[in-house]
DNA sequence: CGCTTTTGACCCGCGC
DNA sequence: GCGCGGGTCAAAAGCG
């Protein structure tokens, strides 16, 4: 079965993967949890190389990066590495109006216990990215340090998509810091936040949106630089540290009754 | 030594 | 039926 065409060799382990990616990749084109988050970033993003994905609160891996059509910004794509057999994924993307809007969508859901979600296992991280930011995040910690300079000016906005999976990612965020850097929009028709609001001020429910725009903007030169800088987003950055900081001070997760 | 990132190729689904 | 675009895999290289 699983006909998978494609691949004859697996290992066994391989094998438990693939057919999870097959499936994935075949679901993908259709309904899938979906959950779509903008971040919106500073200025910067068209000069400093430190923005990244927000790598909330799990380990990604990317597995790939795509040019795509329509947009002078490839699409970088994660793959949980927390867990071997998770199947969460992320494709992370710039608007391609908006140099300064990262759109992170994500698919599909943690199989294991996300350390967001355990409170002990939260307190133990923040201690660990207080020690050592690295523990957690097999990144490369010398950008976190560039990122620590730059990441208050980063505003975000986040939005929700299907609720099946919107359990893995209900926050509610301080209004206090809202005001100041962070949006939370959440698009999930059964949520109602006062971020949400807050959000919608400064993004659209619909971040992807942007493609209507997409004909003008991004001057070549910006462009270049774009595209060297997505050669570097994989790799985590002032997000990380940024939503780090932001989630454990202000983020309080919400269990969806 | 192990893990992550990078890059090219391959496969699949969808639209025309 | 063909072509296009998107998504994933796999091998190699680099870094910690």
């Amino acid at each position: 079965m699983n006909g998978s065409p494609c691949s004859p060799k697996l290992d066994s382990k391989l094998s438990e993967i693939k057919s999870e990616t097959q499936a994935s990749k075949r679901s993908c084109r259709k309904v899938v949890e979906k959950t779509v988050v903008t971040v919106r970033i500073g200025e910067n993003a068209g000069k400093i190389k430190n923005e990244g994905p927000p790598s909330d609160f799990w380990s990604w891996r990317k597995y790939g990066q795509k040019p795509i059509k329509g947009s002078p910004y490839p699409r970088g794509y994660y793959r949980c590495s927390t867990s071997k057999g998770c199947s969460a994924k992320k494709q992370v993307e710039r608007c391609r109006t908006d140099a300064s809007v990262l759109i992170i969508t994500y698919t599909s859901t943690h199989n294991h216990p996300g350390p967001d979600l355990l409170n002990t296992n939260l307190n133990q991280q923040i201690k660990d990215s207080q020690t050592q930011s690295t523990e957690d995040h097999p990144t490369t910690p010398k950008r976190e340090q560039q990122e620590r300079e730059n990441q208050n000016q980063q505003t975000m906005a986040i939005s929700h998509k299907d609720d099946n999976e919107s359990h893995n990612f209900h926050y509610l965020q301080s209004p206090v810091n809202c005001s100041q850097d962070i949006m939370i929009s959440q698009e999930d028709p059964f949520t109602e936040n006062p971020a949400e609001k807050t959000a919608g001020i400064l993004l659209d429910e619909e971040p992807v949106s942007c493609p209507a725009l997409m004909t003008l903007a991004t001057p070549k030169s910006e462009e270049n630089d774009f595209f060297d800088e997505l050669e570097e987003l994989p790799t985590y950055s002032a997000f990380t540290s940024f939503m780090w900081r932001n989630f454990y001070d202000e983020r309080i997760p919400v269990v969806p009754s």
